[in-house]
This record gives C-alpha cells, structure tokens and sequence, in this order.
DNA sequence: CGACACCTTGAAGAGGTTCAAGAAATGTGG
DNA sequence: CCACATTTCTTGAACCTCTTCAAGGTGTCG
C-alpha cells in the first residue's frame, strides 16, 4: 500500500507491553509481527465496525479512543465499555463470527488489523501467544463482571468514581497523569455506560466539585482529592 | 480411584453437544478425553471453587447448577451468572491465574475437571477445540454483554422476564420444557443477580401472576402465556 | 458570528428500596 | 411422625434515589 505499512510491526511498537505481545522472546515477536496485516485509520465518529458485520480480525488500538455499545430493537444503548491505546478490540465477534457490538471512534484512531486466523495459527506454535490471547480474554470477562458489580449494586456516586478512577490507572499505566485527564466521551456516553442518566452524571460531577474530590472544567477533570474520591467506592453510607 | 473414573469419556457424554467437542471428529473426540482429569462432586451448598483459589482447571457441568458470584469488600454480593449441564466454569481464572468468583453448588452436582494446561495443549494439536475454546470465551463475553443491557437500561418487570426465558430457553435446549420449571434459586438470588432486592422480585413475580403471564407455586414456574411475558422484554412503555 | 451540540440546574414524579410483620414451606430432633 | 425452629416468601407503607421534563447557559465549529 504506502509507506505506513512497511512500518508495521508489533516488534518495534511502543504499546507492546500492553498489546499482544507478553513475555515472548525477541524471536517469537519478530514472527509476531505476521499477524498485523495492516493498519487502518478510523475518523471521529465512524465506526471500526458495526453489530452484524461478519467477524474477521480482531483489532489492537495504536492510537485514538473507542467505545463500543449494543443496541436493542427498541432502540435502548448500552455502552460495554471504553477502549484506548494498547487494547484489543472484536472479542465477542468470535463466537457467532458476527460482530456482537458497534465500535465508534470517540477520536481518530488507529488500529492494527488482525485477522483472526492468523492468530489462532500462530498460537498454535507459540504457547506464549495462546496463553496470552486466552489471558485477554479471561481479562475482558472480569472486566465485565466489574460493571456487573457496579450496575446491579453501586448508586451513582460510587459508579462515577469508579469510572474515573479506572479511566485514570488505565491512562497512568500508559505513562500519562495518575490525577488528570481528558475525557473523550459526551456526558450522555458516561451516563449510557454507567447506566444513568446524563443529567445524574452532570448533577455528580457537580457534587463532586462541591465535596472537594476533584475539579471540573468541562471535559478536562483534575482531581483534587484522591484519597476522599477513592473512599466513596468502599463506603455506601452504612446502615 | 473408583469406577466412576473408568466411566469418565467425552466420547460417551451425552451432554457432547452442549460442552467442549462440537464439531470434532470421532478420532478427534477420543484423544479429548484425556482433557477430563475426573470428576467431582459438590453438595448443594458447598463451593466448586472460591475467589482467590489458584486456578488450574476448567469445569464442565455433568448434573446440577451453580451460581457464581463476586462479594466487594463491604459485603455486597454480585451473582454473575446461573450455570447448568453442559456449560463450563472458571473462565474468569485464567487472566490472573486465581479464581476471581465464588462457584457455588445449588444442588447436588457433579463436574468434570479440565486441568487448563492439557487444554491449551490439545487445543494446539486439534484446531476444533482451540476454535471451539475461544468460542466458549467469546460466547461468556456476549453473554455478560447482554446482562449489561439489562441492568443499564431494563426496569424489573423486563428484567424478571428476560431472566425467566433465559432459563426456560436454556432449559428447553437440553429437552426439557420451554414453559414450565422449577427454579433452583432463591427469590434473593434472583434479585443479586437482576440488580433488584429480593421484595421487588417477589412482588414482580405477583404482578406477573396477576397479569396472567406466568402460574408461580413457591419455585415452580409455569408459564400461561408465552407471547405476553417475551412482550415485556420488549415494550418499555413507550412514551 | 450564529447555529448547534453539549452541559448544568431546578422541580416534580416514578420506580424501587427499606423497614416491618406475618404466612408458607422446609428441615430437624425428639 | 409430629412439633418446633428456621428459612423463604409475600405484602404493606413510608421513603429515597434517580428520572423526567423543562429551561437556560456554555462552548465549538463552520
């Protein structure tokens, strides 16, 4: 194609920590590198894919910022979660060979291309490869047995501070402020994940700012408190 | 052991269809049988495995049913999931390589033990049972995917509905009756399970008798009418 | 600079929770 | 096998959190 696909390769990546590649020898990266087919570029606002489209690859985020969200018959959203730089997108495609989810560009983005038989090919020879692909997918079902926990028994204070402080650890672990952020999603978005309404997510916010925890200016939050933010997850006003 | 152990065969299984070997041949199915170390019983009441546990193995359902459940710090619990024959327990335990759940007996079970690394070993050999591992993992991601919706955005009625086909449709796959069962949870369950208290479950479970949906006697479930209980998943009052 | 999307805030309302009491079923030990 | 204790389930009434509806403010992008 150009000049971008020559320089795919996982081997010379800097998400590689975060990415597929764990605790493989420097050999069995570079082999790695095959199943990166291409990569592709997705503006803000469109979608990788949509719920329905035949499922071929998995997707790893180079850069940008996604959310992926079902919807009913009825027209009802839930957002399933957030993805950024480093994490592997498509998972639920594996079971009907259909995606189960749309993922939608919340910036531009860029995506490694994985075709999914590649990687099953792969791991097949290196037992790294399979247990890691096996390890990322346990991970994305405690993940979502977390938002399970938070939607059927969290009020709104606590599901927003959980939300922020995943947001925050997972931008930390990629070298950024453990205490600030930017965030990429609309109030409505937050609402939809944490299943609240947006004017709860703004009233929270609101409260937030008021209580001390942290301070807002539109998108961008700082928190200021961190220890009184974490407190609210762990104390449901005992009785 | 015993001669329970020399029974142990998936290629006898009649549950075959619903656990690991779909779609394998009968030479392929045979050498899977290596993958059940043997079998273990667990009373009603008593756990399969705890959060915390090393994890070694996968579970597969022979008889009985499970719930699986998450408790935070501050004591509130989080059922996951209700597993009957056939379905497979433990996913959760390979990211970090210790059960992130409890698996708890609701009635007299039995399971085959699946010592994850003869797994991941064969699944290299035979590309059936590496497609059908991910499939597995993928279909548990889907499926918490769809719990997600429920929580984020259905009202207890919608809840209690999908919940109840869930388990008649479950039920029916494994030729049993699709309108009629007995529930193997308590009203407390559910409600930990659909995000509600167990008083909304147990007037939901009225209003339901009342509205001719469903005959309820203590756990025994008998649906009257099937179309209006499936319309209730569907119809949010719209407004 | 104006249109539009996004966010905030208030007030009223609804769905579900909490607290409480009693009924029905289940299990246990004498 | 029955009596009693225990668990489970049902139902009512008051309460609370979040939602709904509504209006106005703020920021952004062509």
């Amino acid at each position: 194609m150009n000049l971008q696909t020559i320089k795919v390769a996982c081997s010379n990546c800097n998400l590689r920590e975060l990415c597929l590649p764990v605790g493989l020898s420097r050999d069995e990266v570079e082999r790695l590198d095959q199943v990166v087919a291409n990569r592709r570029k997705v503006k803000k606002g469109d979608a990788l894919f949509h719920t329905g489209e035949a499922f071929t690859s998995l997707y790893a985020i180079r850069t940008g910022f996604f959310k992926t969200c079902l919807t009913t018959d009825d027209g009802r959203e839930q957002i399933t979660g957030f993805q950024m730089a480093g994490e592997i997108m498509g998972l639920d495609g594996i079971s009907t060979e259909r995606h189960n989810c749309d993922a939608i560009a919340l910036e531009d983005a860029e995506v490694c291309v994985m075709p999914f038989g590649v990687v099953e090919e792969l791991s097949r020879e290196i037992t790294g490869l399979q247990r890691h692909v096996h390890k990322i997918m346990s991970r994305e079902i405690v993940r979502e047995n977390s938002i399970m926990m938070l939607l059927g028994n969290m009020r709104a204070e606590e599901r927003l501070a959980a939300f922020l402080l995943n947001l925050l650890q997972r931008q930390q672990a990629r070298g950024f402020s453990g205490t600030e952020m930017v965030l990429r999603m609309s109030r409505e978005d937050i609402g939809v994940y944490l299943g609240l309404k947006l004017e709860t997510v703004s009233r929270t916010f609101s409260k937030f700012v008021d209580d001390g925890h942290i301070e807002v200016k539109q998108r961008h939050i700082k928190v200021v408190n961190l220890e009184s933010l974490s407190a609210l997850m762990k104390q449901p006003e005992c009785h």
